[in-house]
DNA sequence: CCTGAAAATAGAACGGT
DNA sequence: ACCGTTCTATTTTCAGG
């Protein structure tokens, strides 16, 4: 079900270039790879079929936004049983301060991204949202500094 | 430089929509809002044009690409000075297996979002470009069992 | 901010290799 | 099975008001 796509050298550049810019027209991505617009279409309408390519998304710059302050919150649940962190994701990935929300293995067991206006917002958030909560056993906070994206994701082997 | 952009409730929900699907057509775009397609033209435009919409992100599935296994790596850097953090910083962002990086506080310096094909590409990864580095003075690795990507992100005075 | 026309593109159908 | 050509509906984009 999640198994990995063959990609040959056509698919690939295609996830290259629409990853550095996923609104390259066919028409460019055609010209840049060195095949017709329409295989470009098939190609890309292929990885999208395949789950290679799971949709487009906005990069909104959150400072513009009012909320200048980054933080990863390292969350460790109390009983971790299903039912109990069943709700618990789903409440913060509702919050409108959520960027994002890992599960993990080690002593933190959830790592929530959040973007706030202030300092104070933030202390807000973490108390009334998760440390007062009867699940929550232990909130870390750790402010981002900056953070970057790196560059495109491509399969291990295609660098040999 | 980073200031926040006064933004109308055309434009709130302009950059609501478009988190949910960036693909979403100016036409579509103006049907729901309820102004002429050239109207979210100019609001998108604009948007681009002050920093608030920072581009358009291809999403894709790493485990379609061969890499399966996701982990977070927590990096103490040693000395943390600017002439060696500059290039931890290049070389972290250029390994083919990053996807974000994050510059923290508390006792780990950098956080590093990886995807690899195993757990042996992992512990190659590691060895290889983190602990056996001198920049590097402690690693800790914490898989990712599951993550996920929250709501769009908006100004935090327009729930009010 | 809208109307309306022009240009470019997305997407489908078809045919060739 | 893959690729290219062609064609059309749709969308983007730019006037002008």
């Amino acid at each position: 079900m999640s198994d990995s796509v063959l990609l040959d050298p056509v698919d690939l550049e295609i996830l290259r270039l629409l990853q550095n810019d996923a609104r390259t027209t066919y028409k460019d991505l055609a010209a840049a790879v060195g095949v017709a617009p329409s295989t470009c279409l098939d190609r890309v309408g292929r990885l999208r079929r395949t789950g290679v390519i799971l949709g487009h998304e906005l990069r909104v710059d959150p400072a513009r936004l009012g909320r200048p302050l980054e933080a990863l919150l390292a969350v460790q649940v109390r009983p971790h049983r299903r039912e109990l962190i069943g709700p618990f994701v789903e409440r913060v990935r509702a919050l409108p301060e959520s960027r994002a929300l890992f599960h993990l293995t080690g002593p933190d067991d959830y790592l929530v991204h959040v973007a706030v206006a202030s300092t104070g917002d933030l202390q807000r958030l973490v108390v009334d949202e998760f440390t007062s909560r009867p699940e929550v056993a232990r909130v870390e906070t750790r402010l981002i500094f900056q953070h970057w994206d790196c560059g495109p994701l491509l399969p291990p082997t295609s660098g040999i």
